[in-house]
DNA sequence: CCATCCACTAGACCATCGATCCGGTCACTC
DNA sequence: GAGTGACCGGATCGATGGTCTAGTGGATGG
């Protein structure tokens, strides 16, 4: 009995495309963690087998490569001239979804070098973090290149803010406040730790081995925390604009 | 033909031991990169099966956590009484094996605030960075809680140096610099790059997308950069160590 | 001197994963 | 309406982390 009642309905062609992975990924790693992104499980998501998803993609890799620059999509660029900026959350993703595509090329005036400058890349680095703590998966992936568009233009705009802010080399700048987001994201999300471990209870069990660590190092606000060392970074940058000549290196 | 000389030579009990498979894991690694460490290779290498580690270790991550504790007991800690440091680099990997066990407790006299504690904790940070290069693999594997005795330790005496260089909260200054070295070591090798990527000529080719970054972004010196990155660090807390008031948090 | 016990070892095996092979099927073009 | 290229999926492969079962040797204690 083949007819078209018996057969199973032909379903119209799904047009899978790279967004769709990339979304639905997305959906997984947030839903269960990077343990359990299998590319059998997200193909059964997306309705469709495994096989079709290395059609869209050479590996698994690509997926977490495509996924991970994603995340810094929801990182929303201020506006053009970063002078007429709206103070604090700048960098946070907000409701404007305004092409990003202007922000370059609108270098504000180089001599501007206005105090300010350190409120931008508060802002900005403030929404860097908040992006990837708000996909806690990302600090197992962050030890692959961010050469994705949307990671390099928000670099690209770091230097940018940093060069507009008076650095003539904004590398070593722009490097430590790269490293500082990511090496606090991976620590907050590490030593929360979902995977149940307690580890306020570990050092508290052991504070007569390490009395300074379980003293200060514990029940900390990583918000503050976070803000603050931002501020050491900051201050010390801040430092080295105005006296370029200080170089201290024993 | 059973006899003493056909008869396989009974190997001597080889009293595999937690030591011996962390030290042939960190060869493993050393020599063929994360990727290729399996529970089987790092048995073959050890003249045994599988099975037999896992009478030593629970699981894989195990063999991961113990290796990456042991990068850090690399990491010599300087002479119990911080105040009679050699300059320069103190923290990285001397001939001196001296029993650390005894670093502890002596803690500095807290007024002794001098000017010195930038280098020493300079040097700290600088041996924690160079341990972990000397081990590229440690940057995929940094996502895990640094919560073995070696990494422990070293951590107890960032904060007993800060606490007696005046900070009376060195939370922040703890956590900044971590993190700072954490992140500094996963860019450079992931940027670096063993796998082929020639990063460098990515960049350069996209240079009129990303100008400042091709600009400013490429050939950088590593360690002069990690150095200057940490002085901003440093000086910024020195800062908010000599004017502790200055709360900066729009 | 010998039975016992436990630290320790190995082979076979299982479920699962990333990835590929091969054989299709749809929509569109010429 | 044949052909083409984008797209899809079942079966399958090799490898991996981990377990089950079945031991084996050396030290211990009587």
């Amino acid at each position: 009995m083949d007819n078209v009642w018996s057969r199973p309905r032909r379903t119209p062609r799904q047009t899978l495309t790279l967004d769709r992975i990339v979304e639905e990924a997305m959906a997984l790693l947030d839903e269960e963690g990077v343990g359990r992104l299998t590319m059998r499980r997200l193909a059964e998501r997306l309705n469709t087998g495994s096989t079709t998803l290395y059609w869209h993609v050479k590996t698994k890799d690509d997926v977490l490569d495509l996924t991970l620059d994603a995340i810094f999509r929801e990182v929303r660029l201020p506006a053009p001239p970063p002078a007429g900026l709206a103070r604090g959350e700048a960098g946070l993703a907000g409701t404007a979804s305004r092409d990003v595509e202007r922000a370059r090329g609108g270098l504000p005036r180089a001599g501007s070098g206005d105090a300010d400058w350190q409120a931008r890349v508060r802002g900005l680095m403030r929404g860097w973090r908040a992006a990837l703590l708000r996909h806690p998966w990302s600090a197992t992936i962050l030890d692959r290149p961010l050469m994705g568009p949307n990671a390099l233009e928000r670099t690209e705009f770091l230097y940018e803010t940093l060069t507009a802010a008076g650095f003539t080399a904004p590398n070593a700048a722009a490097y430590s406040l790269s490293n500082y987001v990511m090496g606090s994201v991976i620590m907050q999300v590490t030593w929360e730790g979902r995977n149940g471990t307690d580890t306020g209870g570990f050092l508290r069990d052991r504070a007569d081995r390490y009395p300074a660590l379980a003293e200060h190092g514990l029940d900390l606000d990583w918000d503050a925390t976070f803000d603050e060392g931002l501020g050491y970074l900051l201050s010390g940058m801040e430092q080295s604009r105005t006296h370029p000549s200080q170089d201290a290196r024993p």
